[in-house]
Parts: structure tokens; sequence; C-alpha cells
DNA sequence: ATAGTATCCGAGCAATTGCTCACATGGAGG
DNA sequence: CCTCCATGTGAGCAATTGCTCGGATACTAT
């Protein structure tokens, strides 16, 4: 709670006990962060846990805004990584198929690191991280607008940036609630299954099949 | 920064000024919290902003956090109260007319404080209050789930509590996030019509026709 | 070995902040 | 005027915490 200047040059770790350092900060971060939320979480508890000293947490990472920051880098990466796979593998998937083995992508990925994902997306975003969610909002938007285009004729909406907006909103929100307070539903297919019909219909004109095979 | 014991036994407000001292506590708070976060808002800078002093503040609130859910408390019933009057008003419409209404309704409920709206939803989850927004989310989902049972004949969705489930966090995200990052999608009612779109169609067999009345 | 560098350590500084308490003030009733 | 209590005040305590710095230690190269 006392933003500094900390003008210090940072280190690169150079040496394989320094990357390890480095990845047991991380690790310790996520952790605590997990335990104790954003301010419960301060810089000498995290070095405890991560089995090292303060002054080695601050050769890696001039605050701990920057630390808890690279984290966030690290898991939007992880998250768009997923989705701009998936939107590649669907290449040439109908849009059915497509969406449904997107939002079971969705579901998975949420359900990998349920209480990491929390905290980050309801402790973070006063950070200046903020603008690390918000830019992986946006394009992720961009990869769903550019799927959607490929379908274009199929379409109901004319507006498809309002679409890719709704959709990505809606299925992040249901998501990330479900797996919060709903985390049996991700047995059976039934949440899955109903995430893509509310996609699915929304962009088709006319009803929509159910699922040609059943999960 | 310092949760302390504060065993302190708050007074009532019994006087008219005291009365006002408070309002203008609230006030500040929600000032305050808007301009600089949760944790910018330290609880001399709040009485400062009221114009009174921090030994009054500490009379009305027990702690800090206390003051925040206060106004947690306060926004929450103005939600709720608005969604509920909504929903009895729709007593006896169509799930088309009375949808419409009620998005356009959150949309309106949204935009009228925005900043702290956010802050709420952003900020607010950490401390205690989270019990609270989840509370009013499950009465929301009540709500909603009421009103689908009175059309469940017409209704696509077998599980109507997933089906509430979904409708609630939809919608309040396309609202909350479009007020932050496209508010001048508000102006025409395209963002409304889409929103609804997105629900009629998920809930709905067959087709939604456009709304019959232009906005 | 020796030098040079990368790494690590952790006591403690400086700043912040939630909150208290001893006291001042306002107003109503007598 | 005096009493009583509700209300208001703000200096400052106590605790927390982000971060630094002087120096120890491990590793590499020569």
């Amino acid at each position: 709670m006392v933003a500094r200047a900390r003008l210090h040059p940072r280190r690169q770790p150079m040496q394989a006990r320094a990357q390890a350092t480095v990845e047991s900060i991380l690790r310790a971060t996520e952790r605590v962060l997990v335990k104790e939320g954003y301010d419960g979480a301060n810089t000498n508890r995290i070095a405890e846990v991560a089995g090292v000293s303060v002054g080695s947490l601050y050769q890696y990472f001039p605050s701990k805004e920057a630390l808890v920051m690279a984290l966030v880098d690290e898991h939007c990466d992880q998250m768009l990584g997923l989705m701009a796979q998936h939107v590649s593998e669907s290449q040439d998937a109908s849009l059915e198929v497509a969406t449904r083995a997107f939002v079971r992508a969705m579901l998975h990925a949420h359900a990998l690191q349920p209480e990491l994902h929390r905290v980050m997306v309801e402790q973070l975003p006063r950070i200046q991280g903020f603008d690390k969610v918000r830019q992986m909002s946006a394009m992720a938007q961009a990869l769903v607008m550019e799927f959607l285009q490929r379908h274009r004729a199929r379409l109901r909406p004319a507006n498809l940036e309002l679409a890719s907006f709704l959709v990505v909103y809606a299925v992040e929100a249901a998501t990330h609630a479900a797996i919060l307070e709903k985390p049996h539903a991700l047995q059976d297919g039934e949440l899955a299954e109903e995430i893509s019909q509310l996609v699915l219909r929304y962009l088709l004109a006319g009803d929509v099949a159910p699922p040609e095979s059943v999960q």
C-alpha cells in the first residue's frame, strides 16, 4: 500500500536457478492471490511462500503490481491462444459444430483454474491490468467477428460487430458464472448445449437442430 | 489497511443534522469510490470530502467495509426494486413485450450511475458484500424463473432454472459491458433489440418476430 | 586460486491508513 | 444560567506493507 518510485533497473534471469526463482515467485503469487485476494497478498508473504526473500522478488519484478500483471499476461495469453486455436481448427466446420466446440473449450478453459480466473476477473480490474483484460476481450471479439464473417450468409444479425460483442460477453459471463456457481453442471453436456443454443439461435435464422452426435 | 476490532457500539442518528451527516458521508463515499477506487478511498479522505471529521464517520459506520457495504445495499435494493416492479407490471404482457421492456429497463438502470455500478461490480466482490451481490443475482434469477414459469407452454428450454441462470447473466453482462464500452449504442434501439433477440430466440421455439411498434 | 558477476538474503525504513479517544460544541428542557 | 446528551472534532496511535540496500553466497571463466 505504498506505491513507491522503484527506479531500480530490473534484472533478467540468466542462470537456471534464477529462472527457477522467477517461476516459484509466479506460482506463489498465484497461490497467495487465490487464498488471500489482492489485498491479503503482500509481497513479504509471497516471497515467503515462494521460499525466496523479498529482495529476490524485487530483483525480477519492479513492483507488486508488475508482478501481478505478469500473471495476468500469462493467463490472458493462455486464454487467447486457446481461442485462436479453436477458431483456426474450426476453419471448415459448420457454424453449429464450431460453436459447440468453442463453448466446450471455454468451459474447459475456465474449469482449469477456476479460482485463479475468478481472482483475475473480480479483483484485478482495478490495477492497470484492466487494459490487458479489455484488450483480450477486444481480441476475442475480433476473432469471433472474423469467424462470423465467413458464415455471414446464414446469419440473421446484420451488424456483425454488435453480434460479436454480445456473443463474447454473453458466453464469457455464462461460462464464468457457471464455473463458480454450478460446477456440477459441467459433467453432462446440458450446460454446454444450452449456451451453444443461446449463441446459435441468436445468430441463425430459423430453428436450430440438436447436436448430431450427443457429446 | 488495518482491519481493527471496532467494538464501538455505533450510534443511530436521531436528530436531523445527524441524518444529514450520514447522507453526506454516503454521497462522499460514492464520489470518492468512483474517482479513486476502493483502495484509493481512505476514510480520512471520505470524511474530508463529506465535510465532516473522521470521528463523525466512525460514529455511524463501524468500519470502512461497513460503510461501503451500506452503499452496496442501497444500490442492490434499488436494482432489485426496479426489476421486481417491471416483472409485476408485465404480469399480463406477452413474453416478447415483457422481455423488451425489461431489457430496456436494465439498460436504463445501468445508465443512471454507470461509474458507480462499475465500481460495485468490479471492485467490491472482494469484501463481504460479495454475498450481497450474489444474493441479488439469486433473487433476479428467481424473479425471471417465476416469469418464465407463467409462459412455460411456449418455451423451448425444459430446464427453466438453467434458462433463468443463463438469461440473467447474459443480459447483465451484455448490459454492463455495453454501458461501459458502447455508450453511444444506447441512443437508437438497436442494442436493446439485439439483446432482446438474444433472450427471446433462446427461449422461444421457432422464429421471433420483430417488435410490433418500433421502439 | 582469483576475479568478476549473477543471485540471494532479510532487517528495517518510510509512508500510509483504519480507527480511537479525550475533548469541544450545539441545542433542548428546566 | 445550568444540565444533559447527542453530535462533531482531529491529532495521533498502532499496525501494516511496499520496497531498498548493504552485504553474503553461488557460479563461471580464466
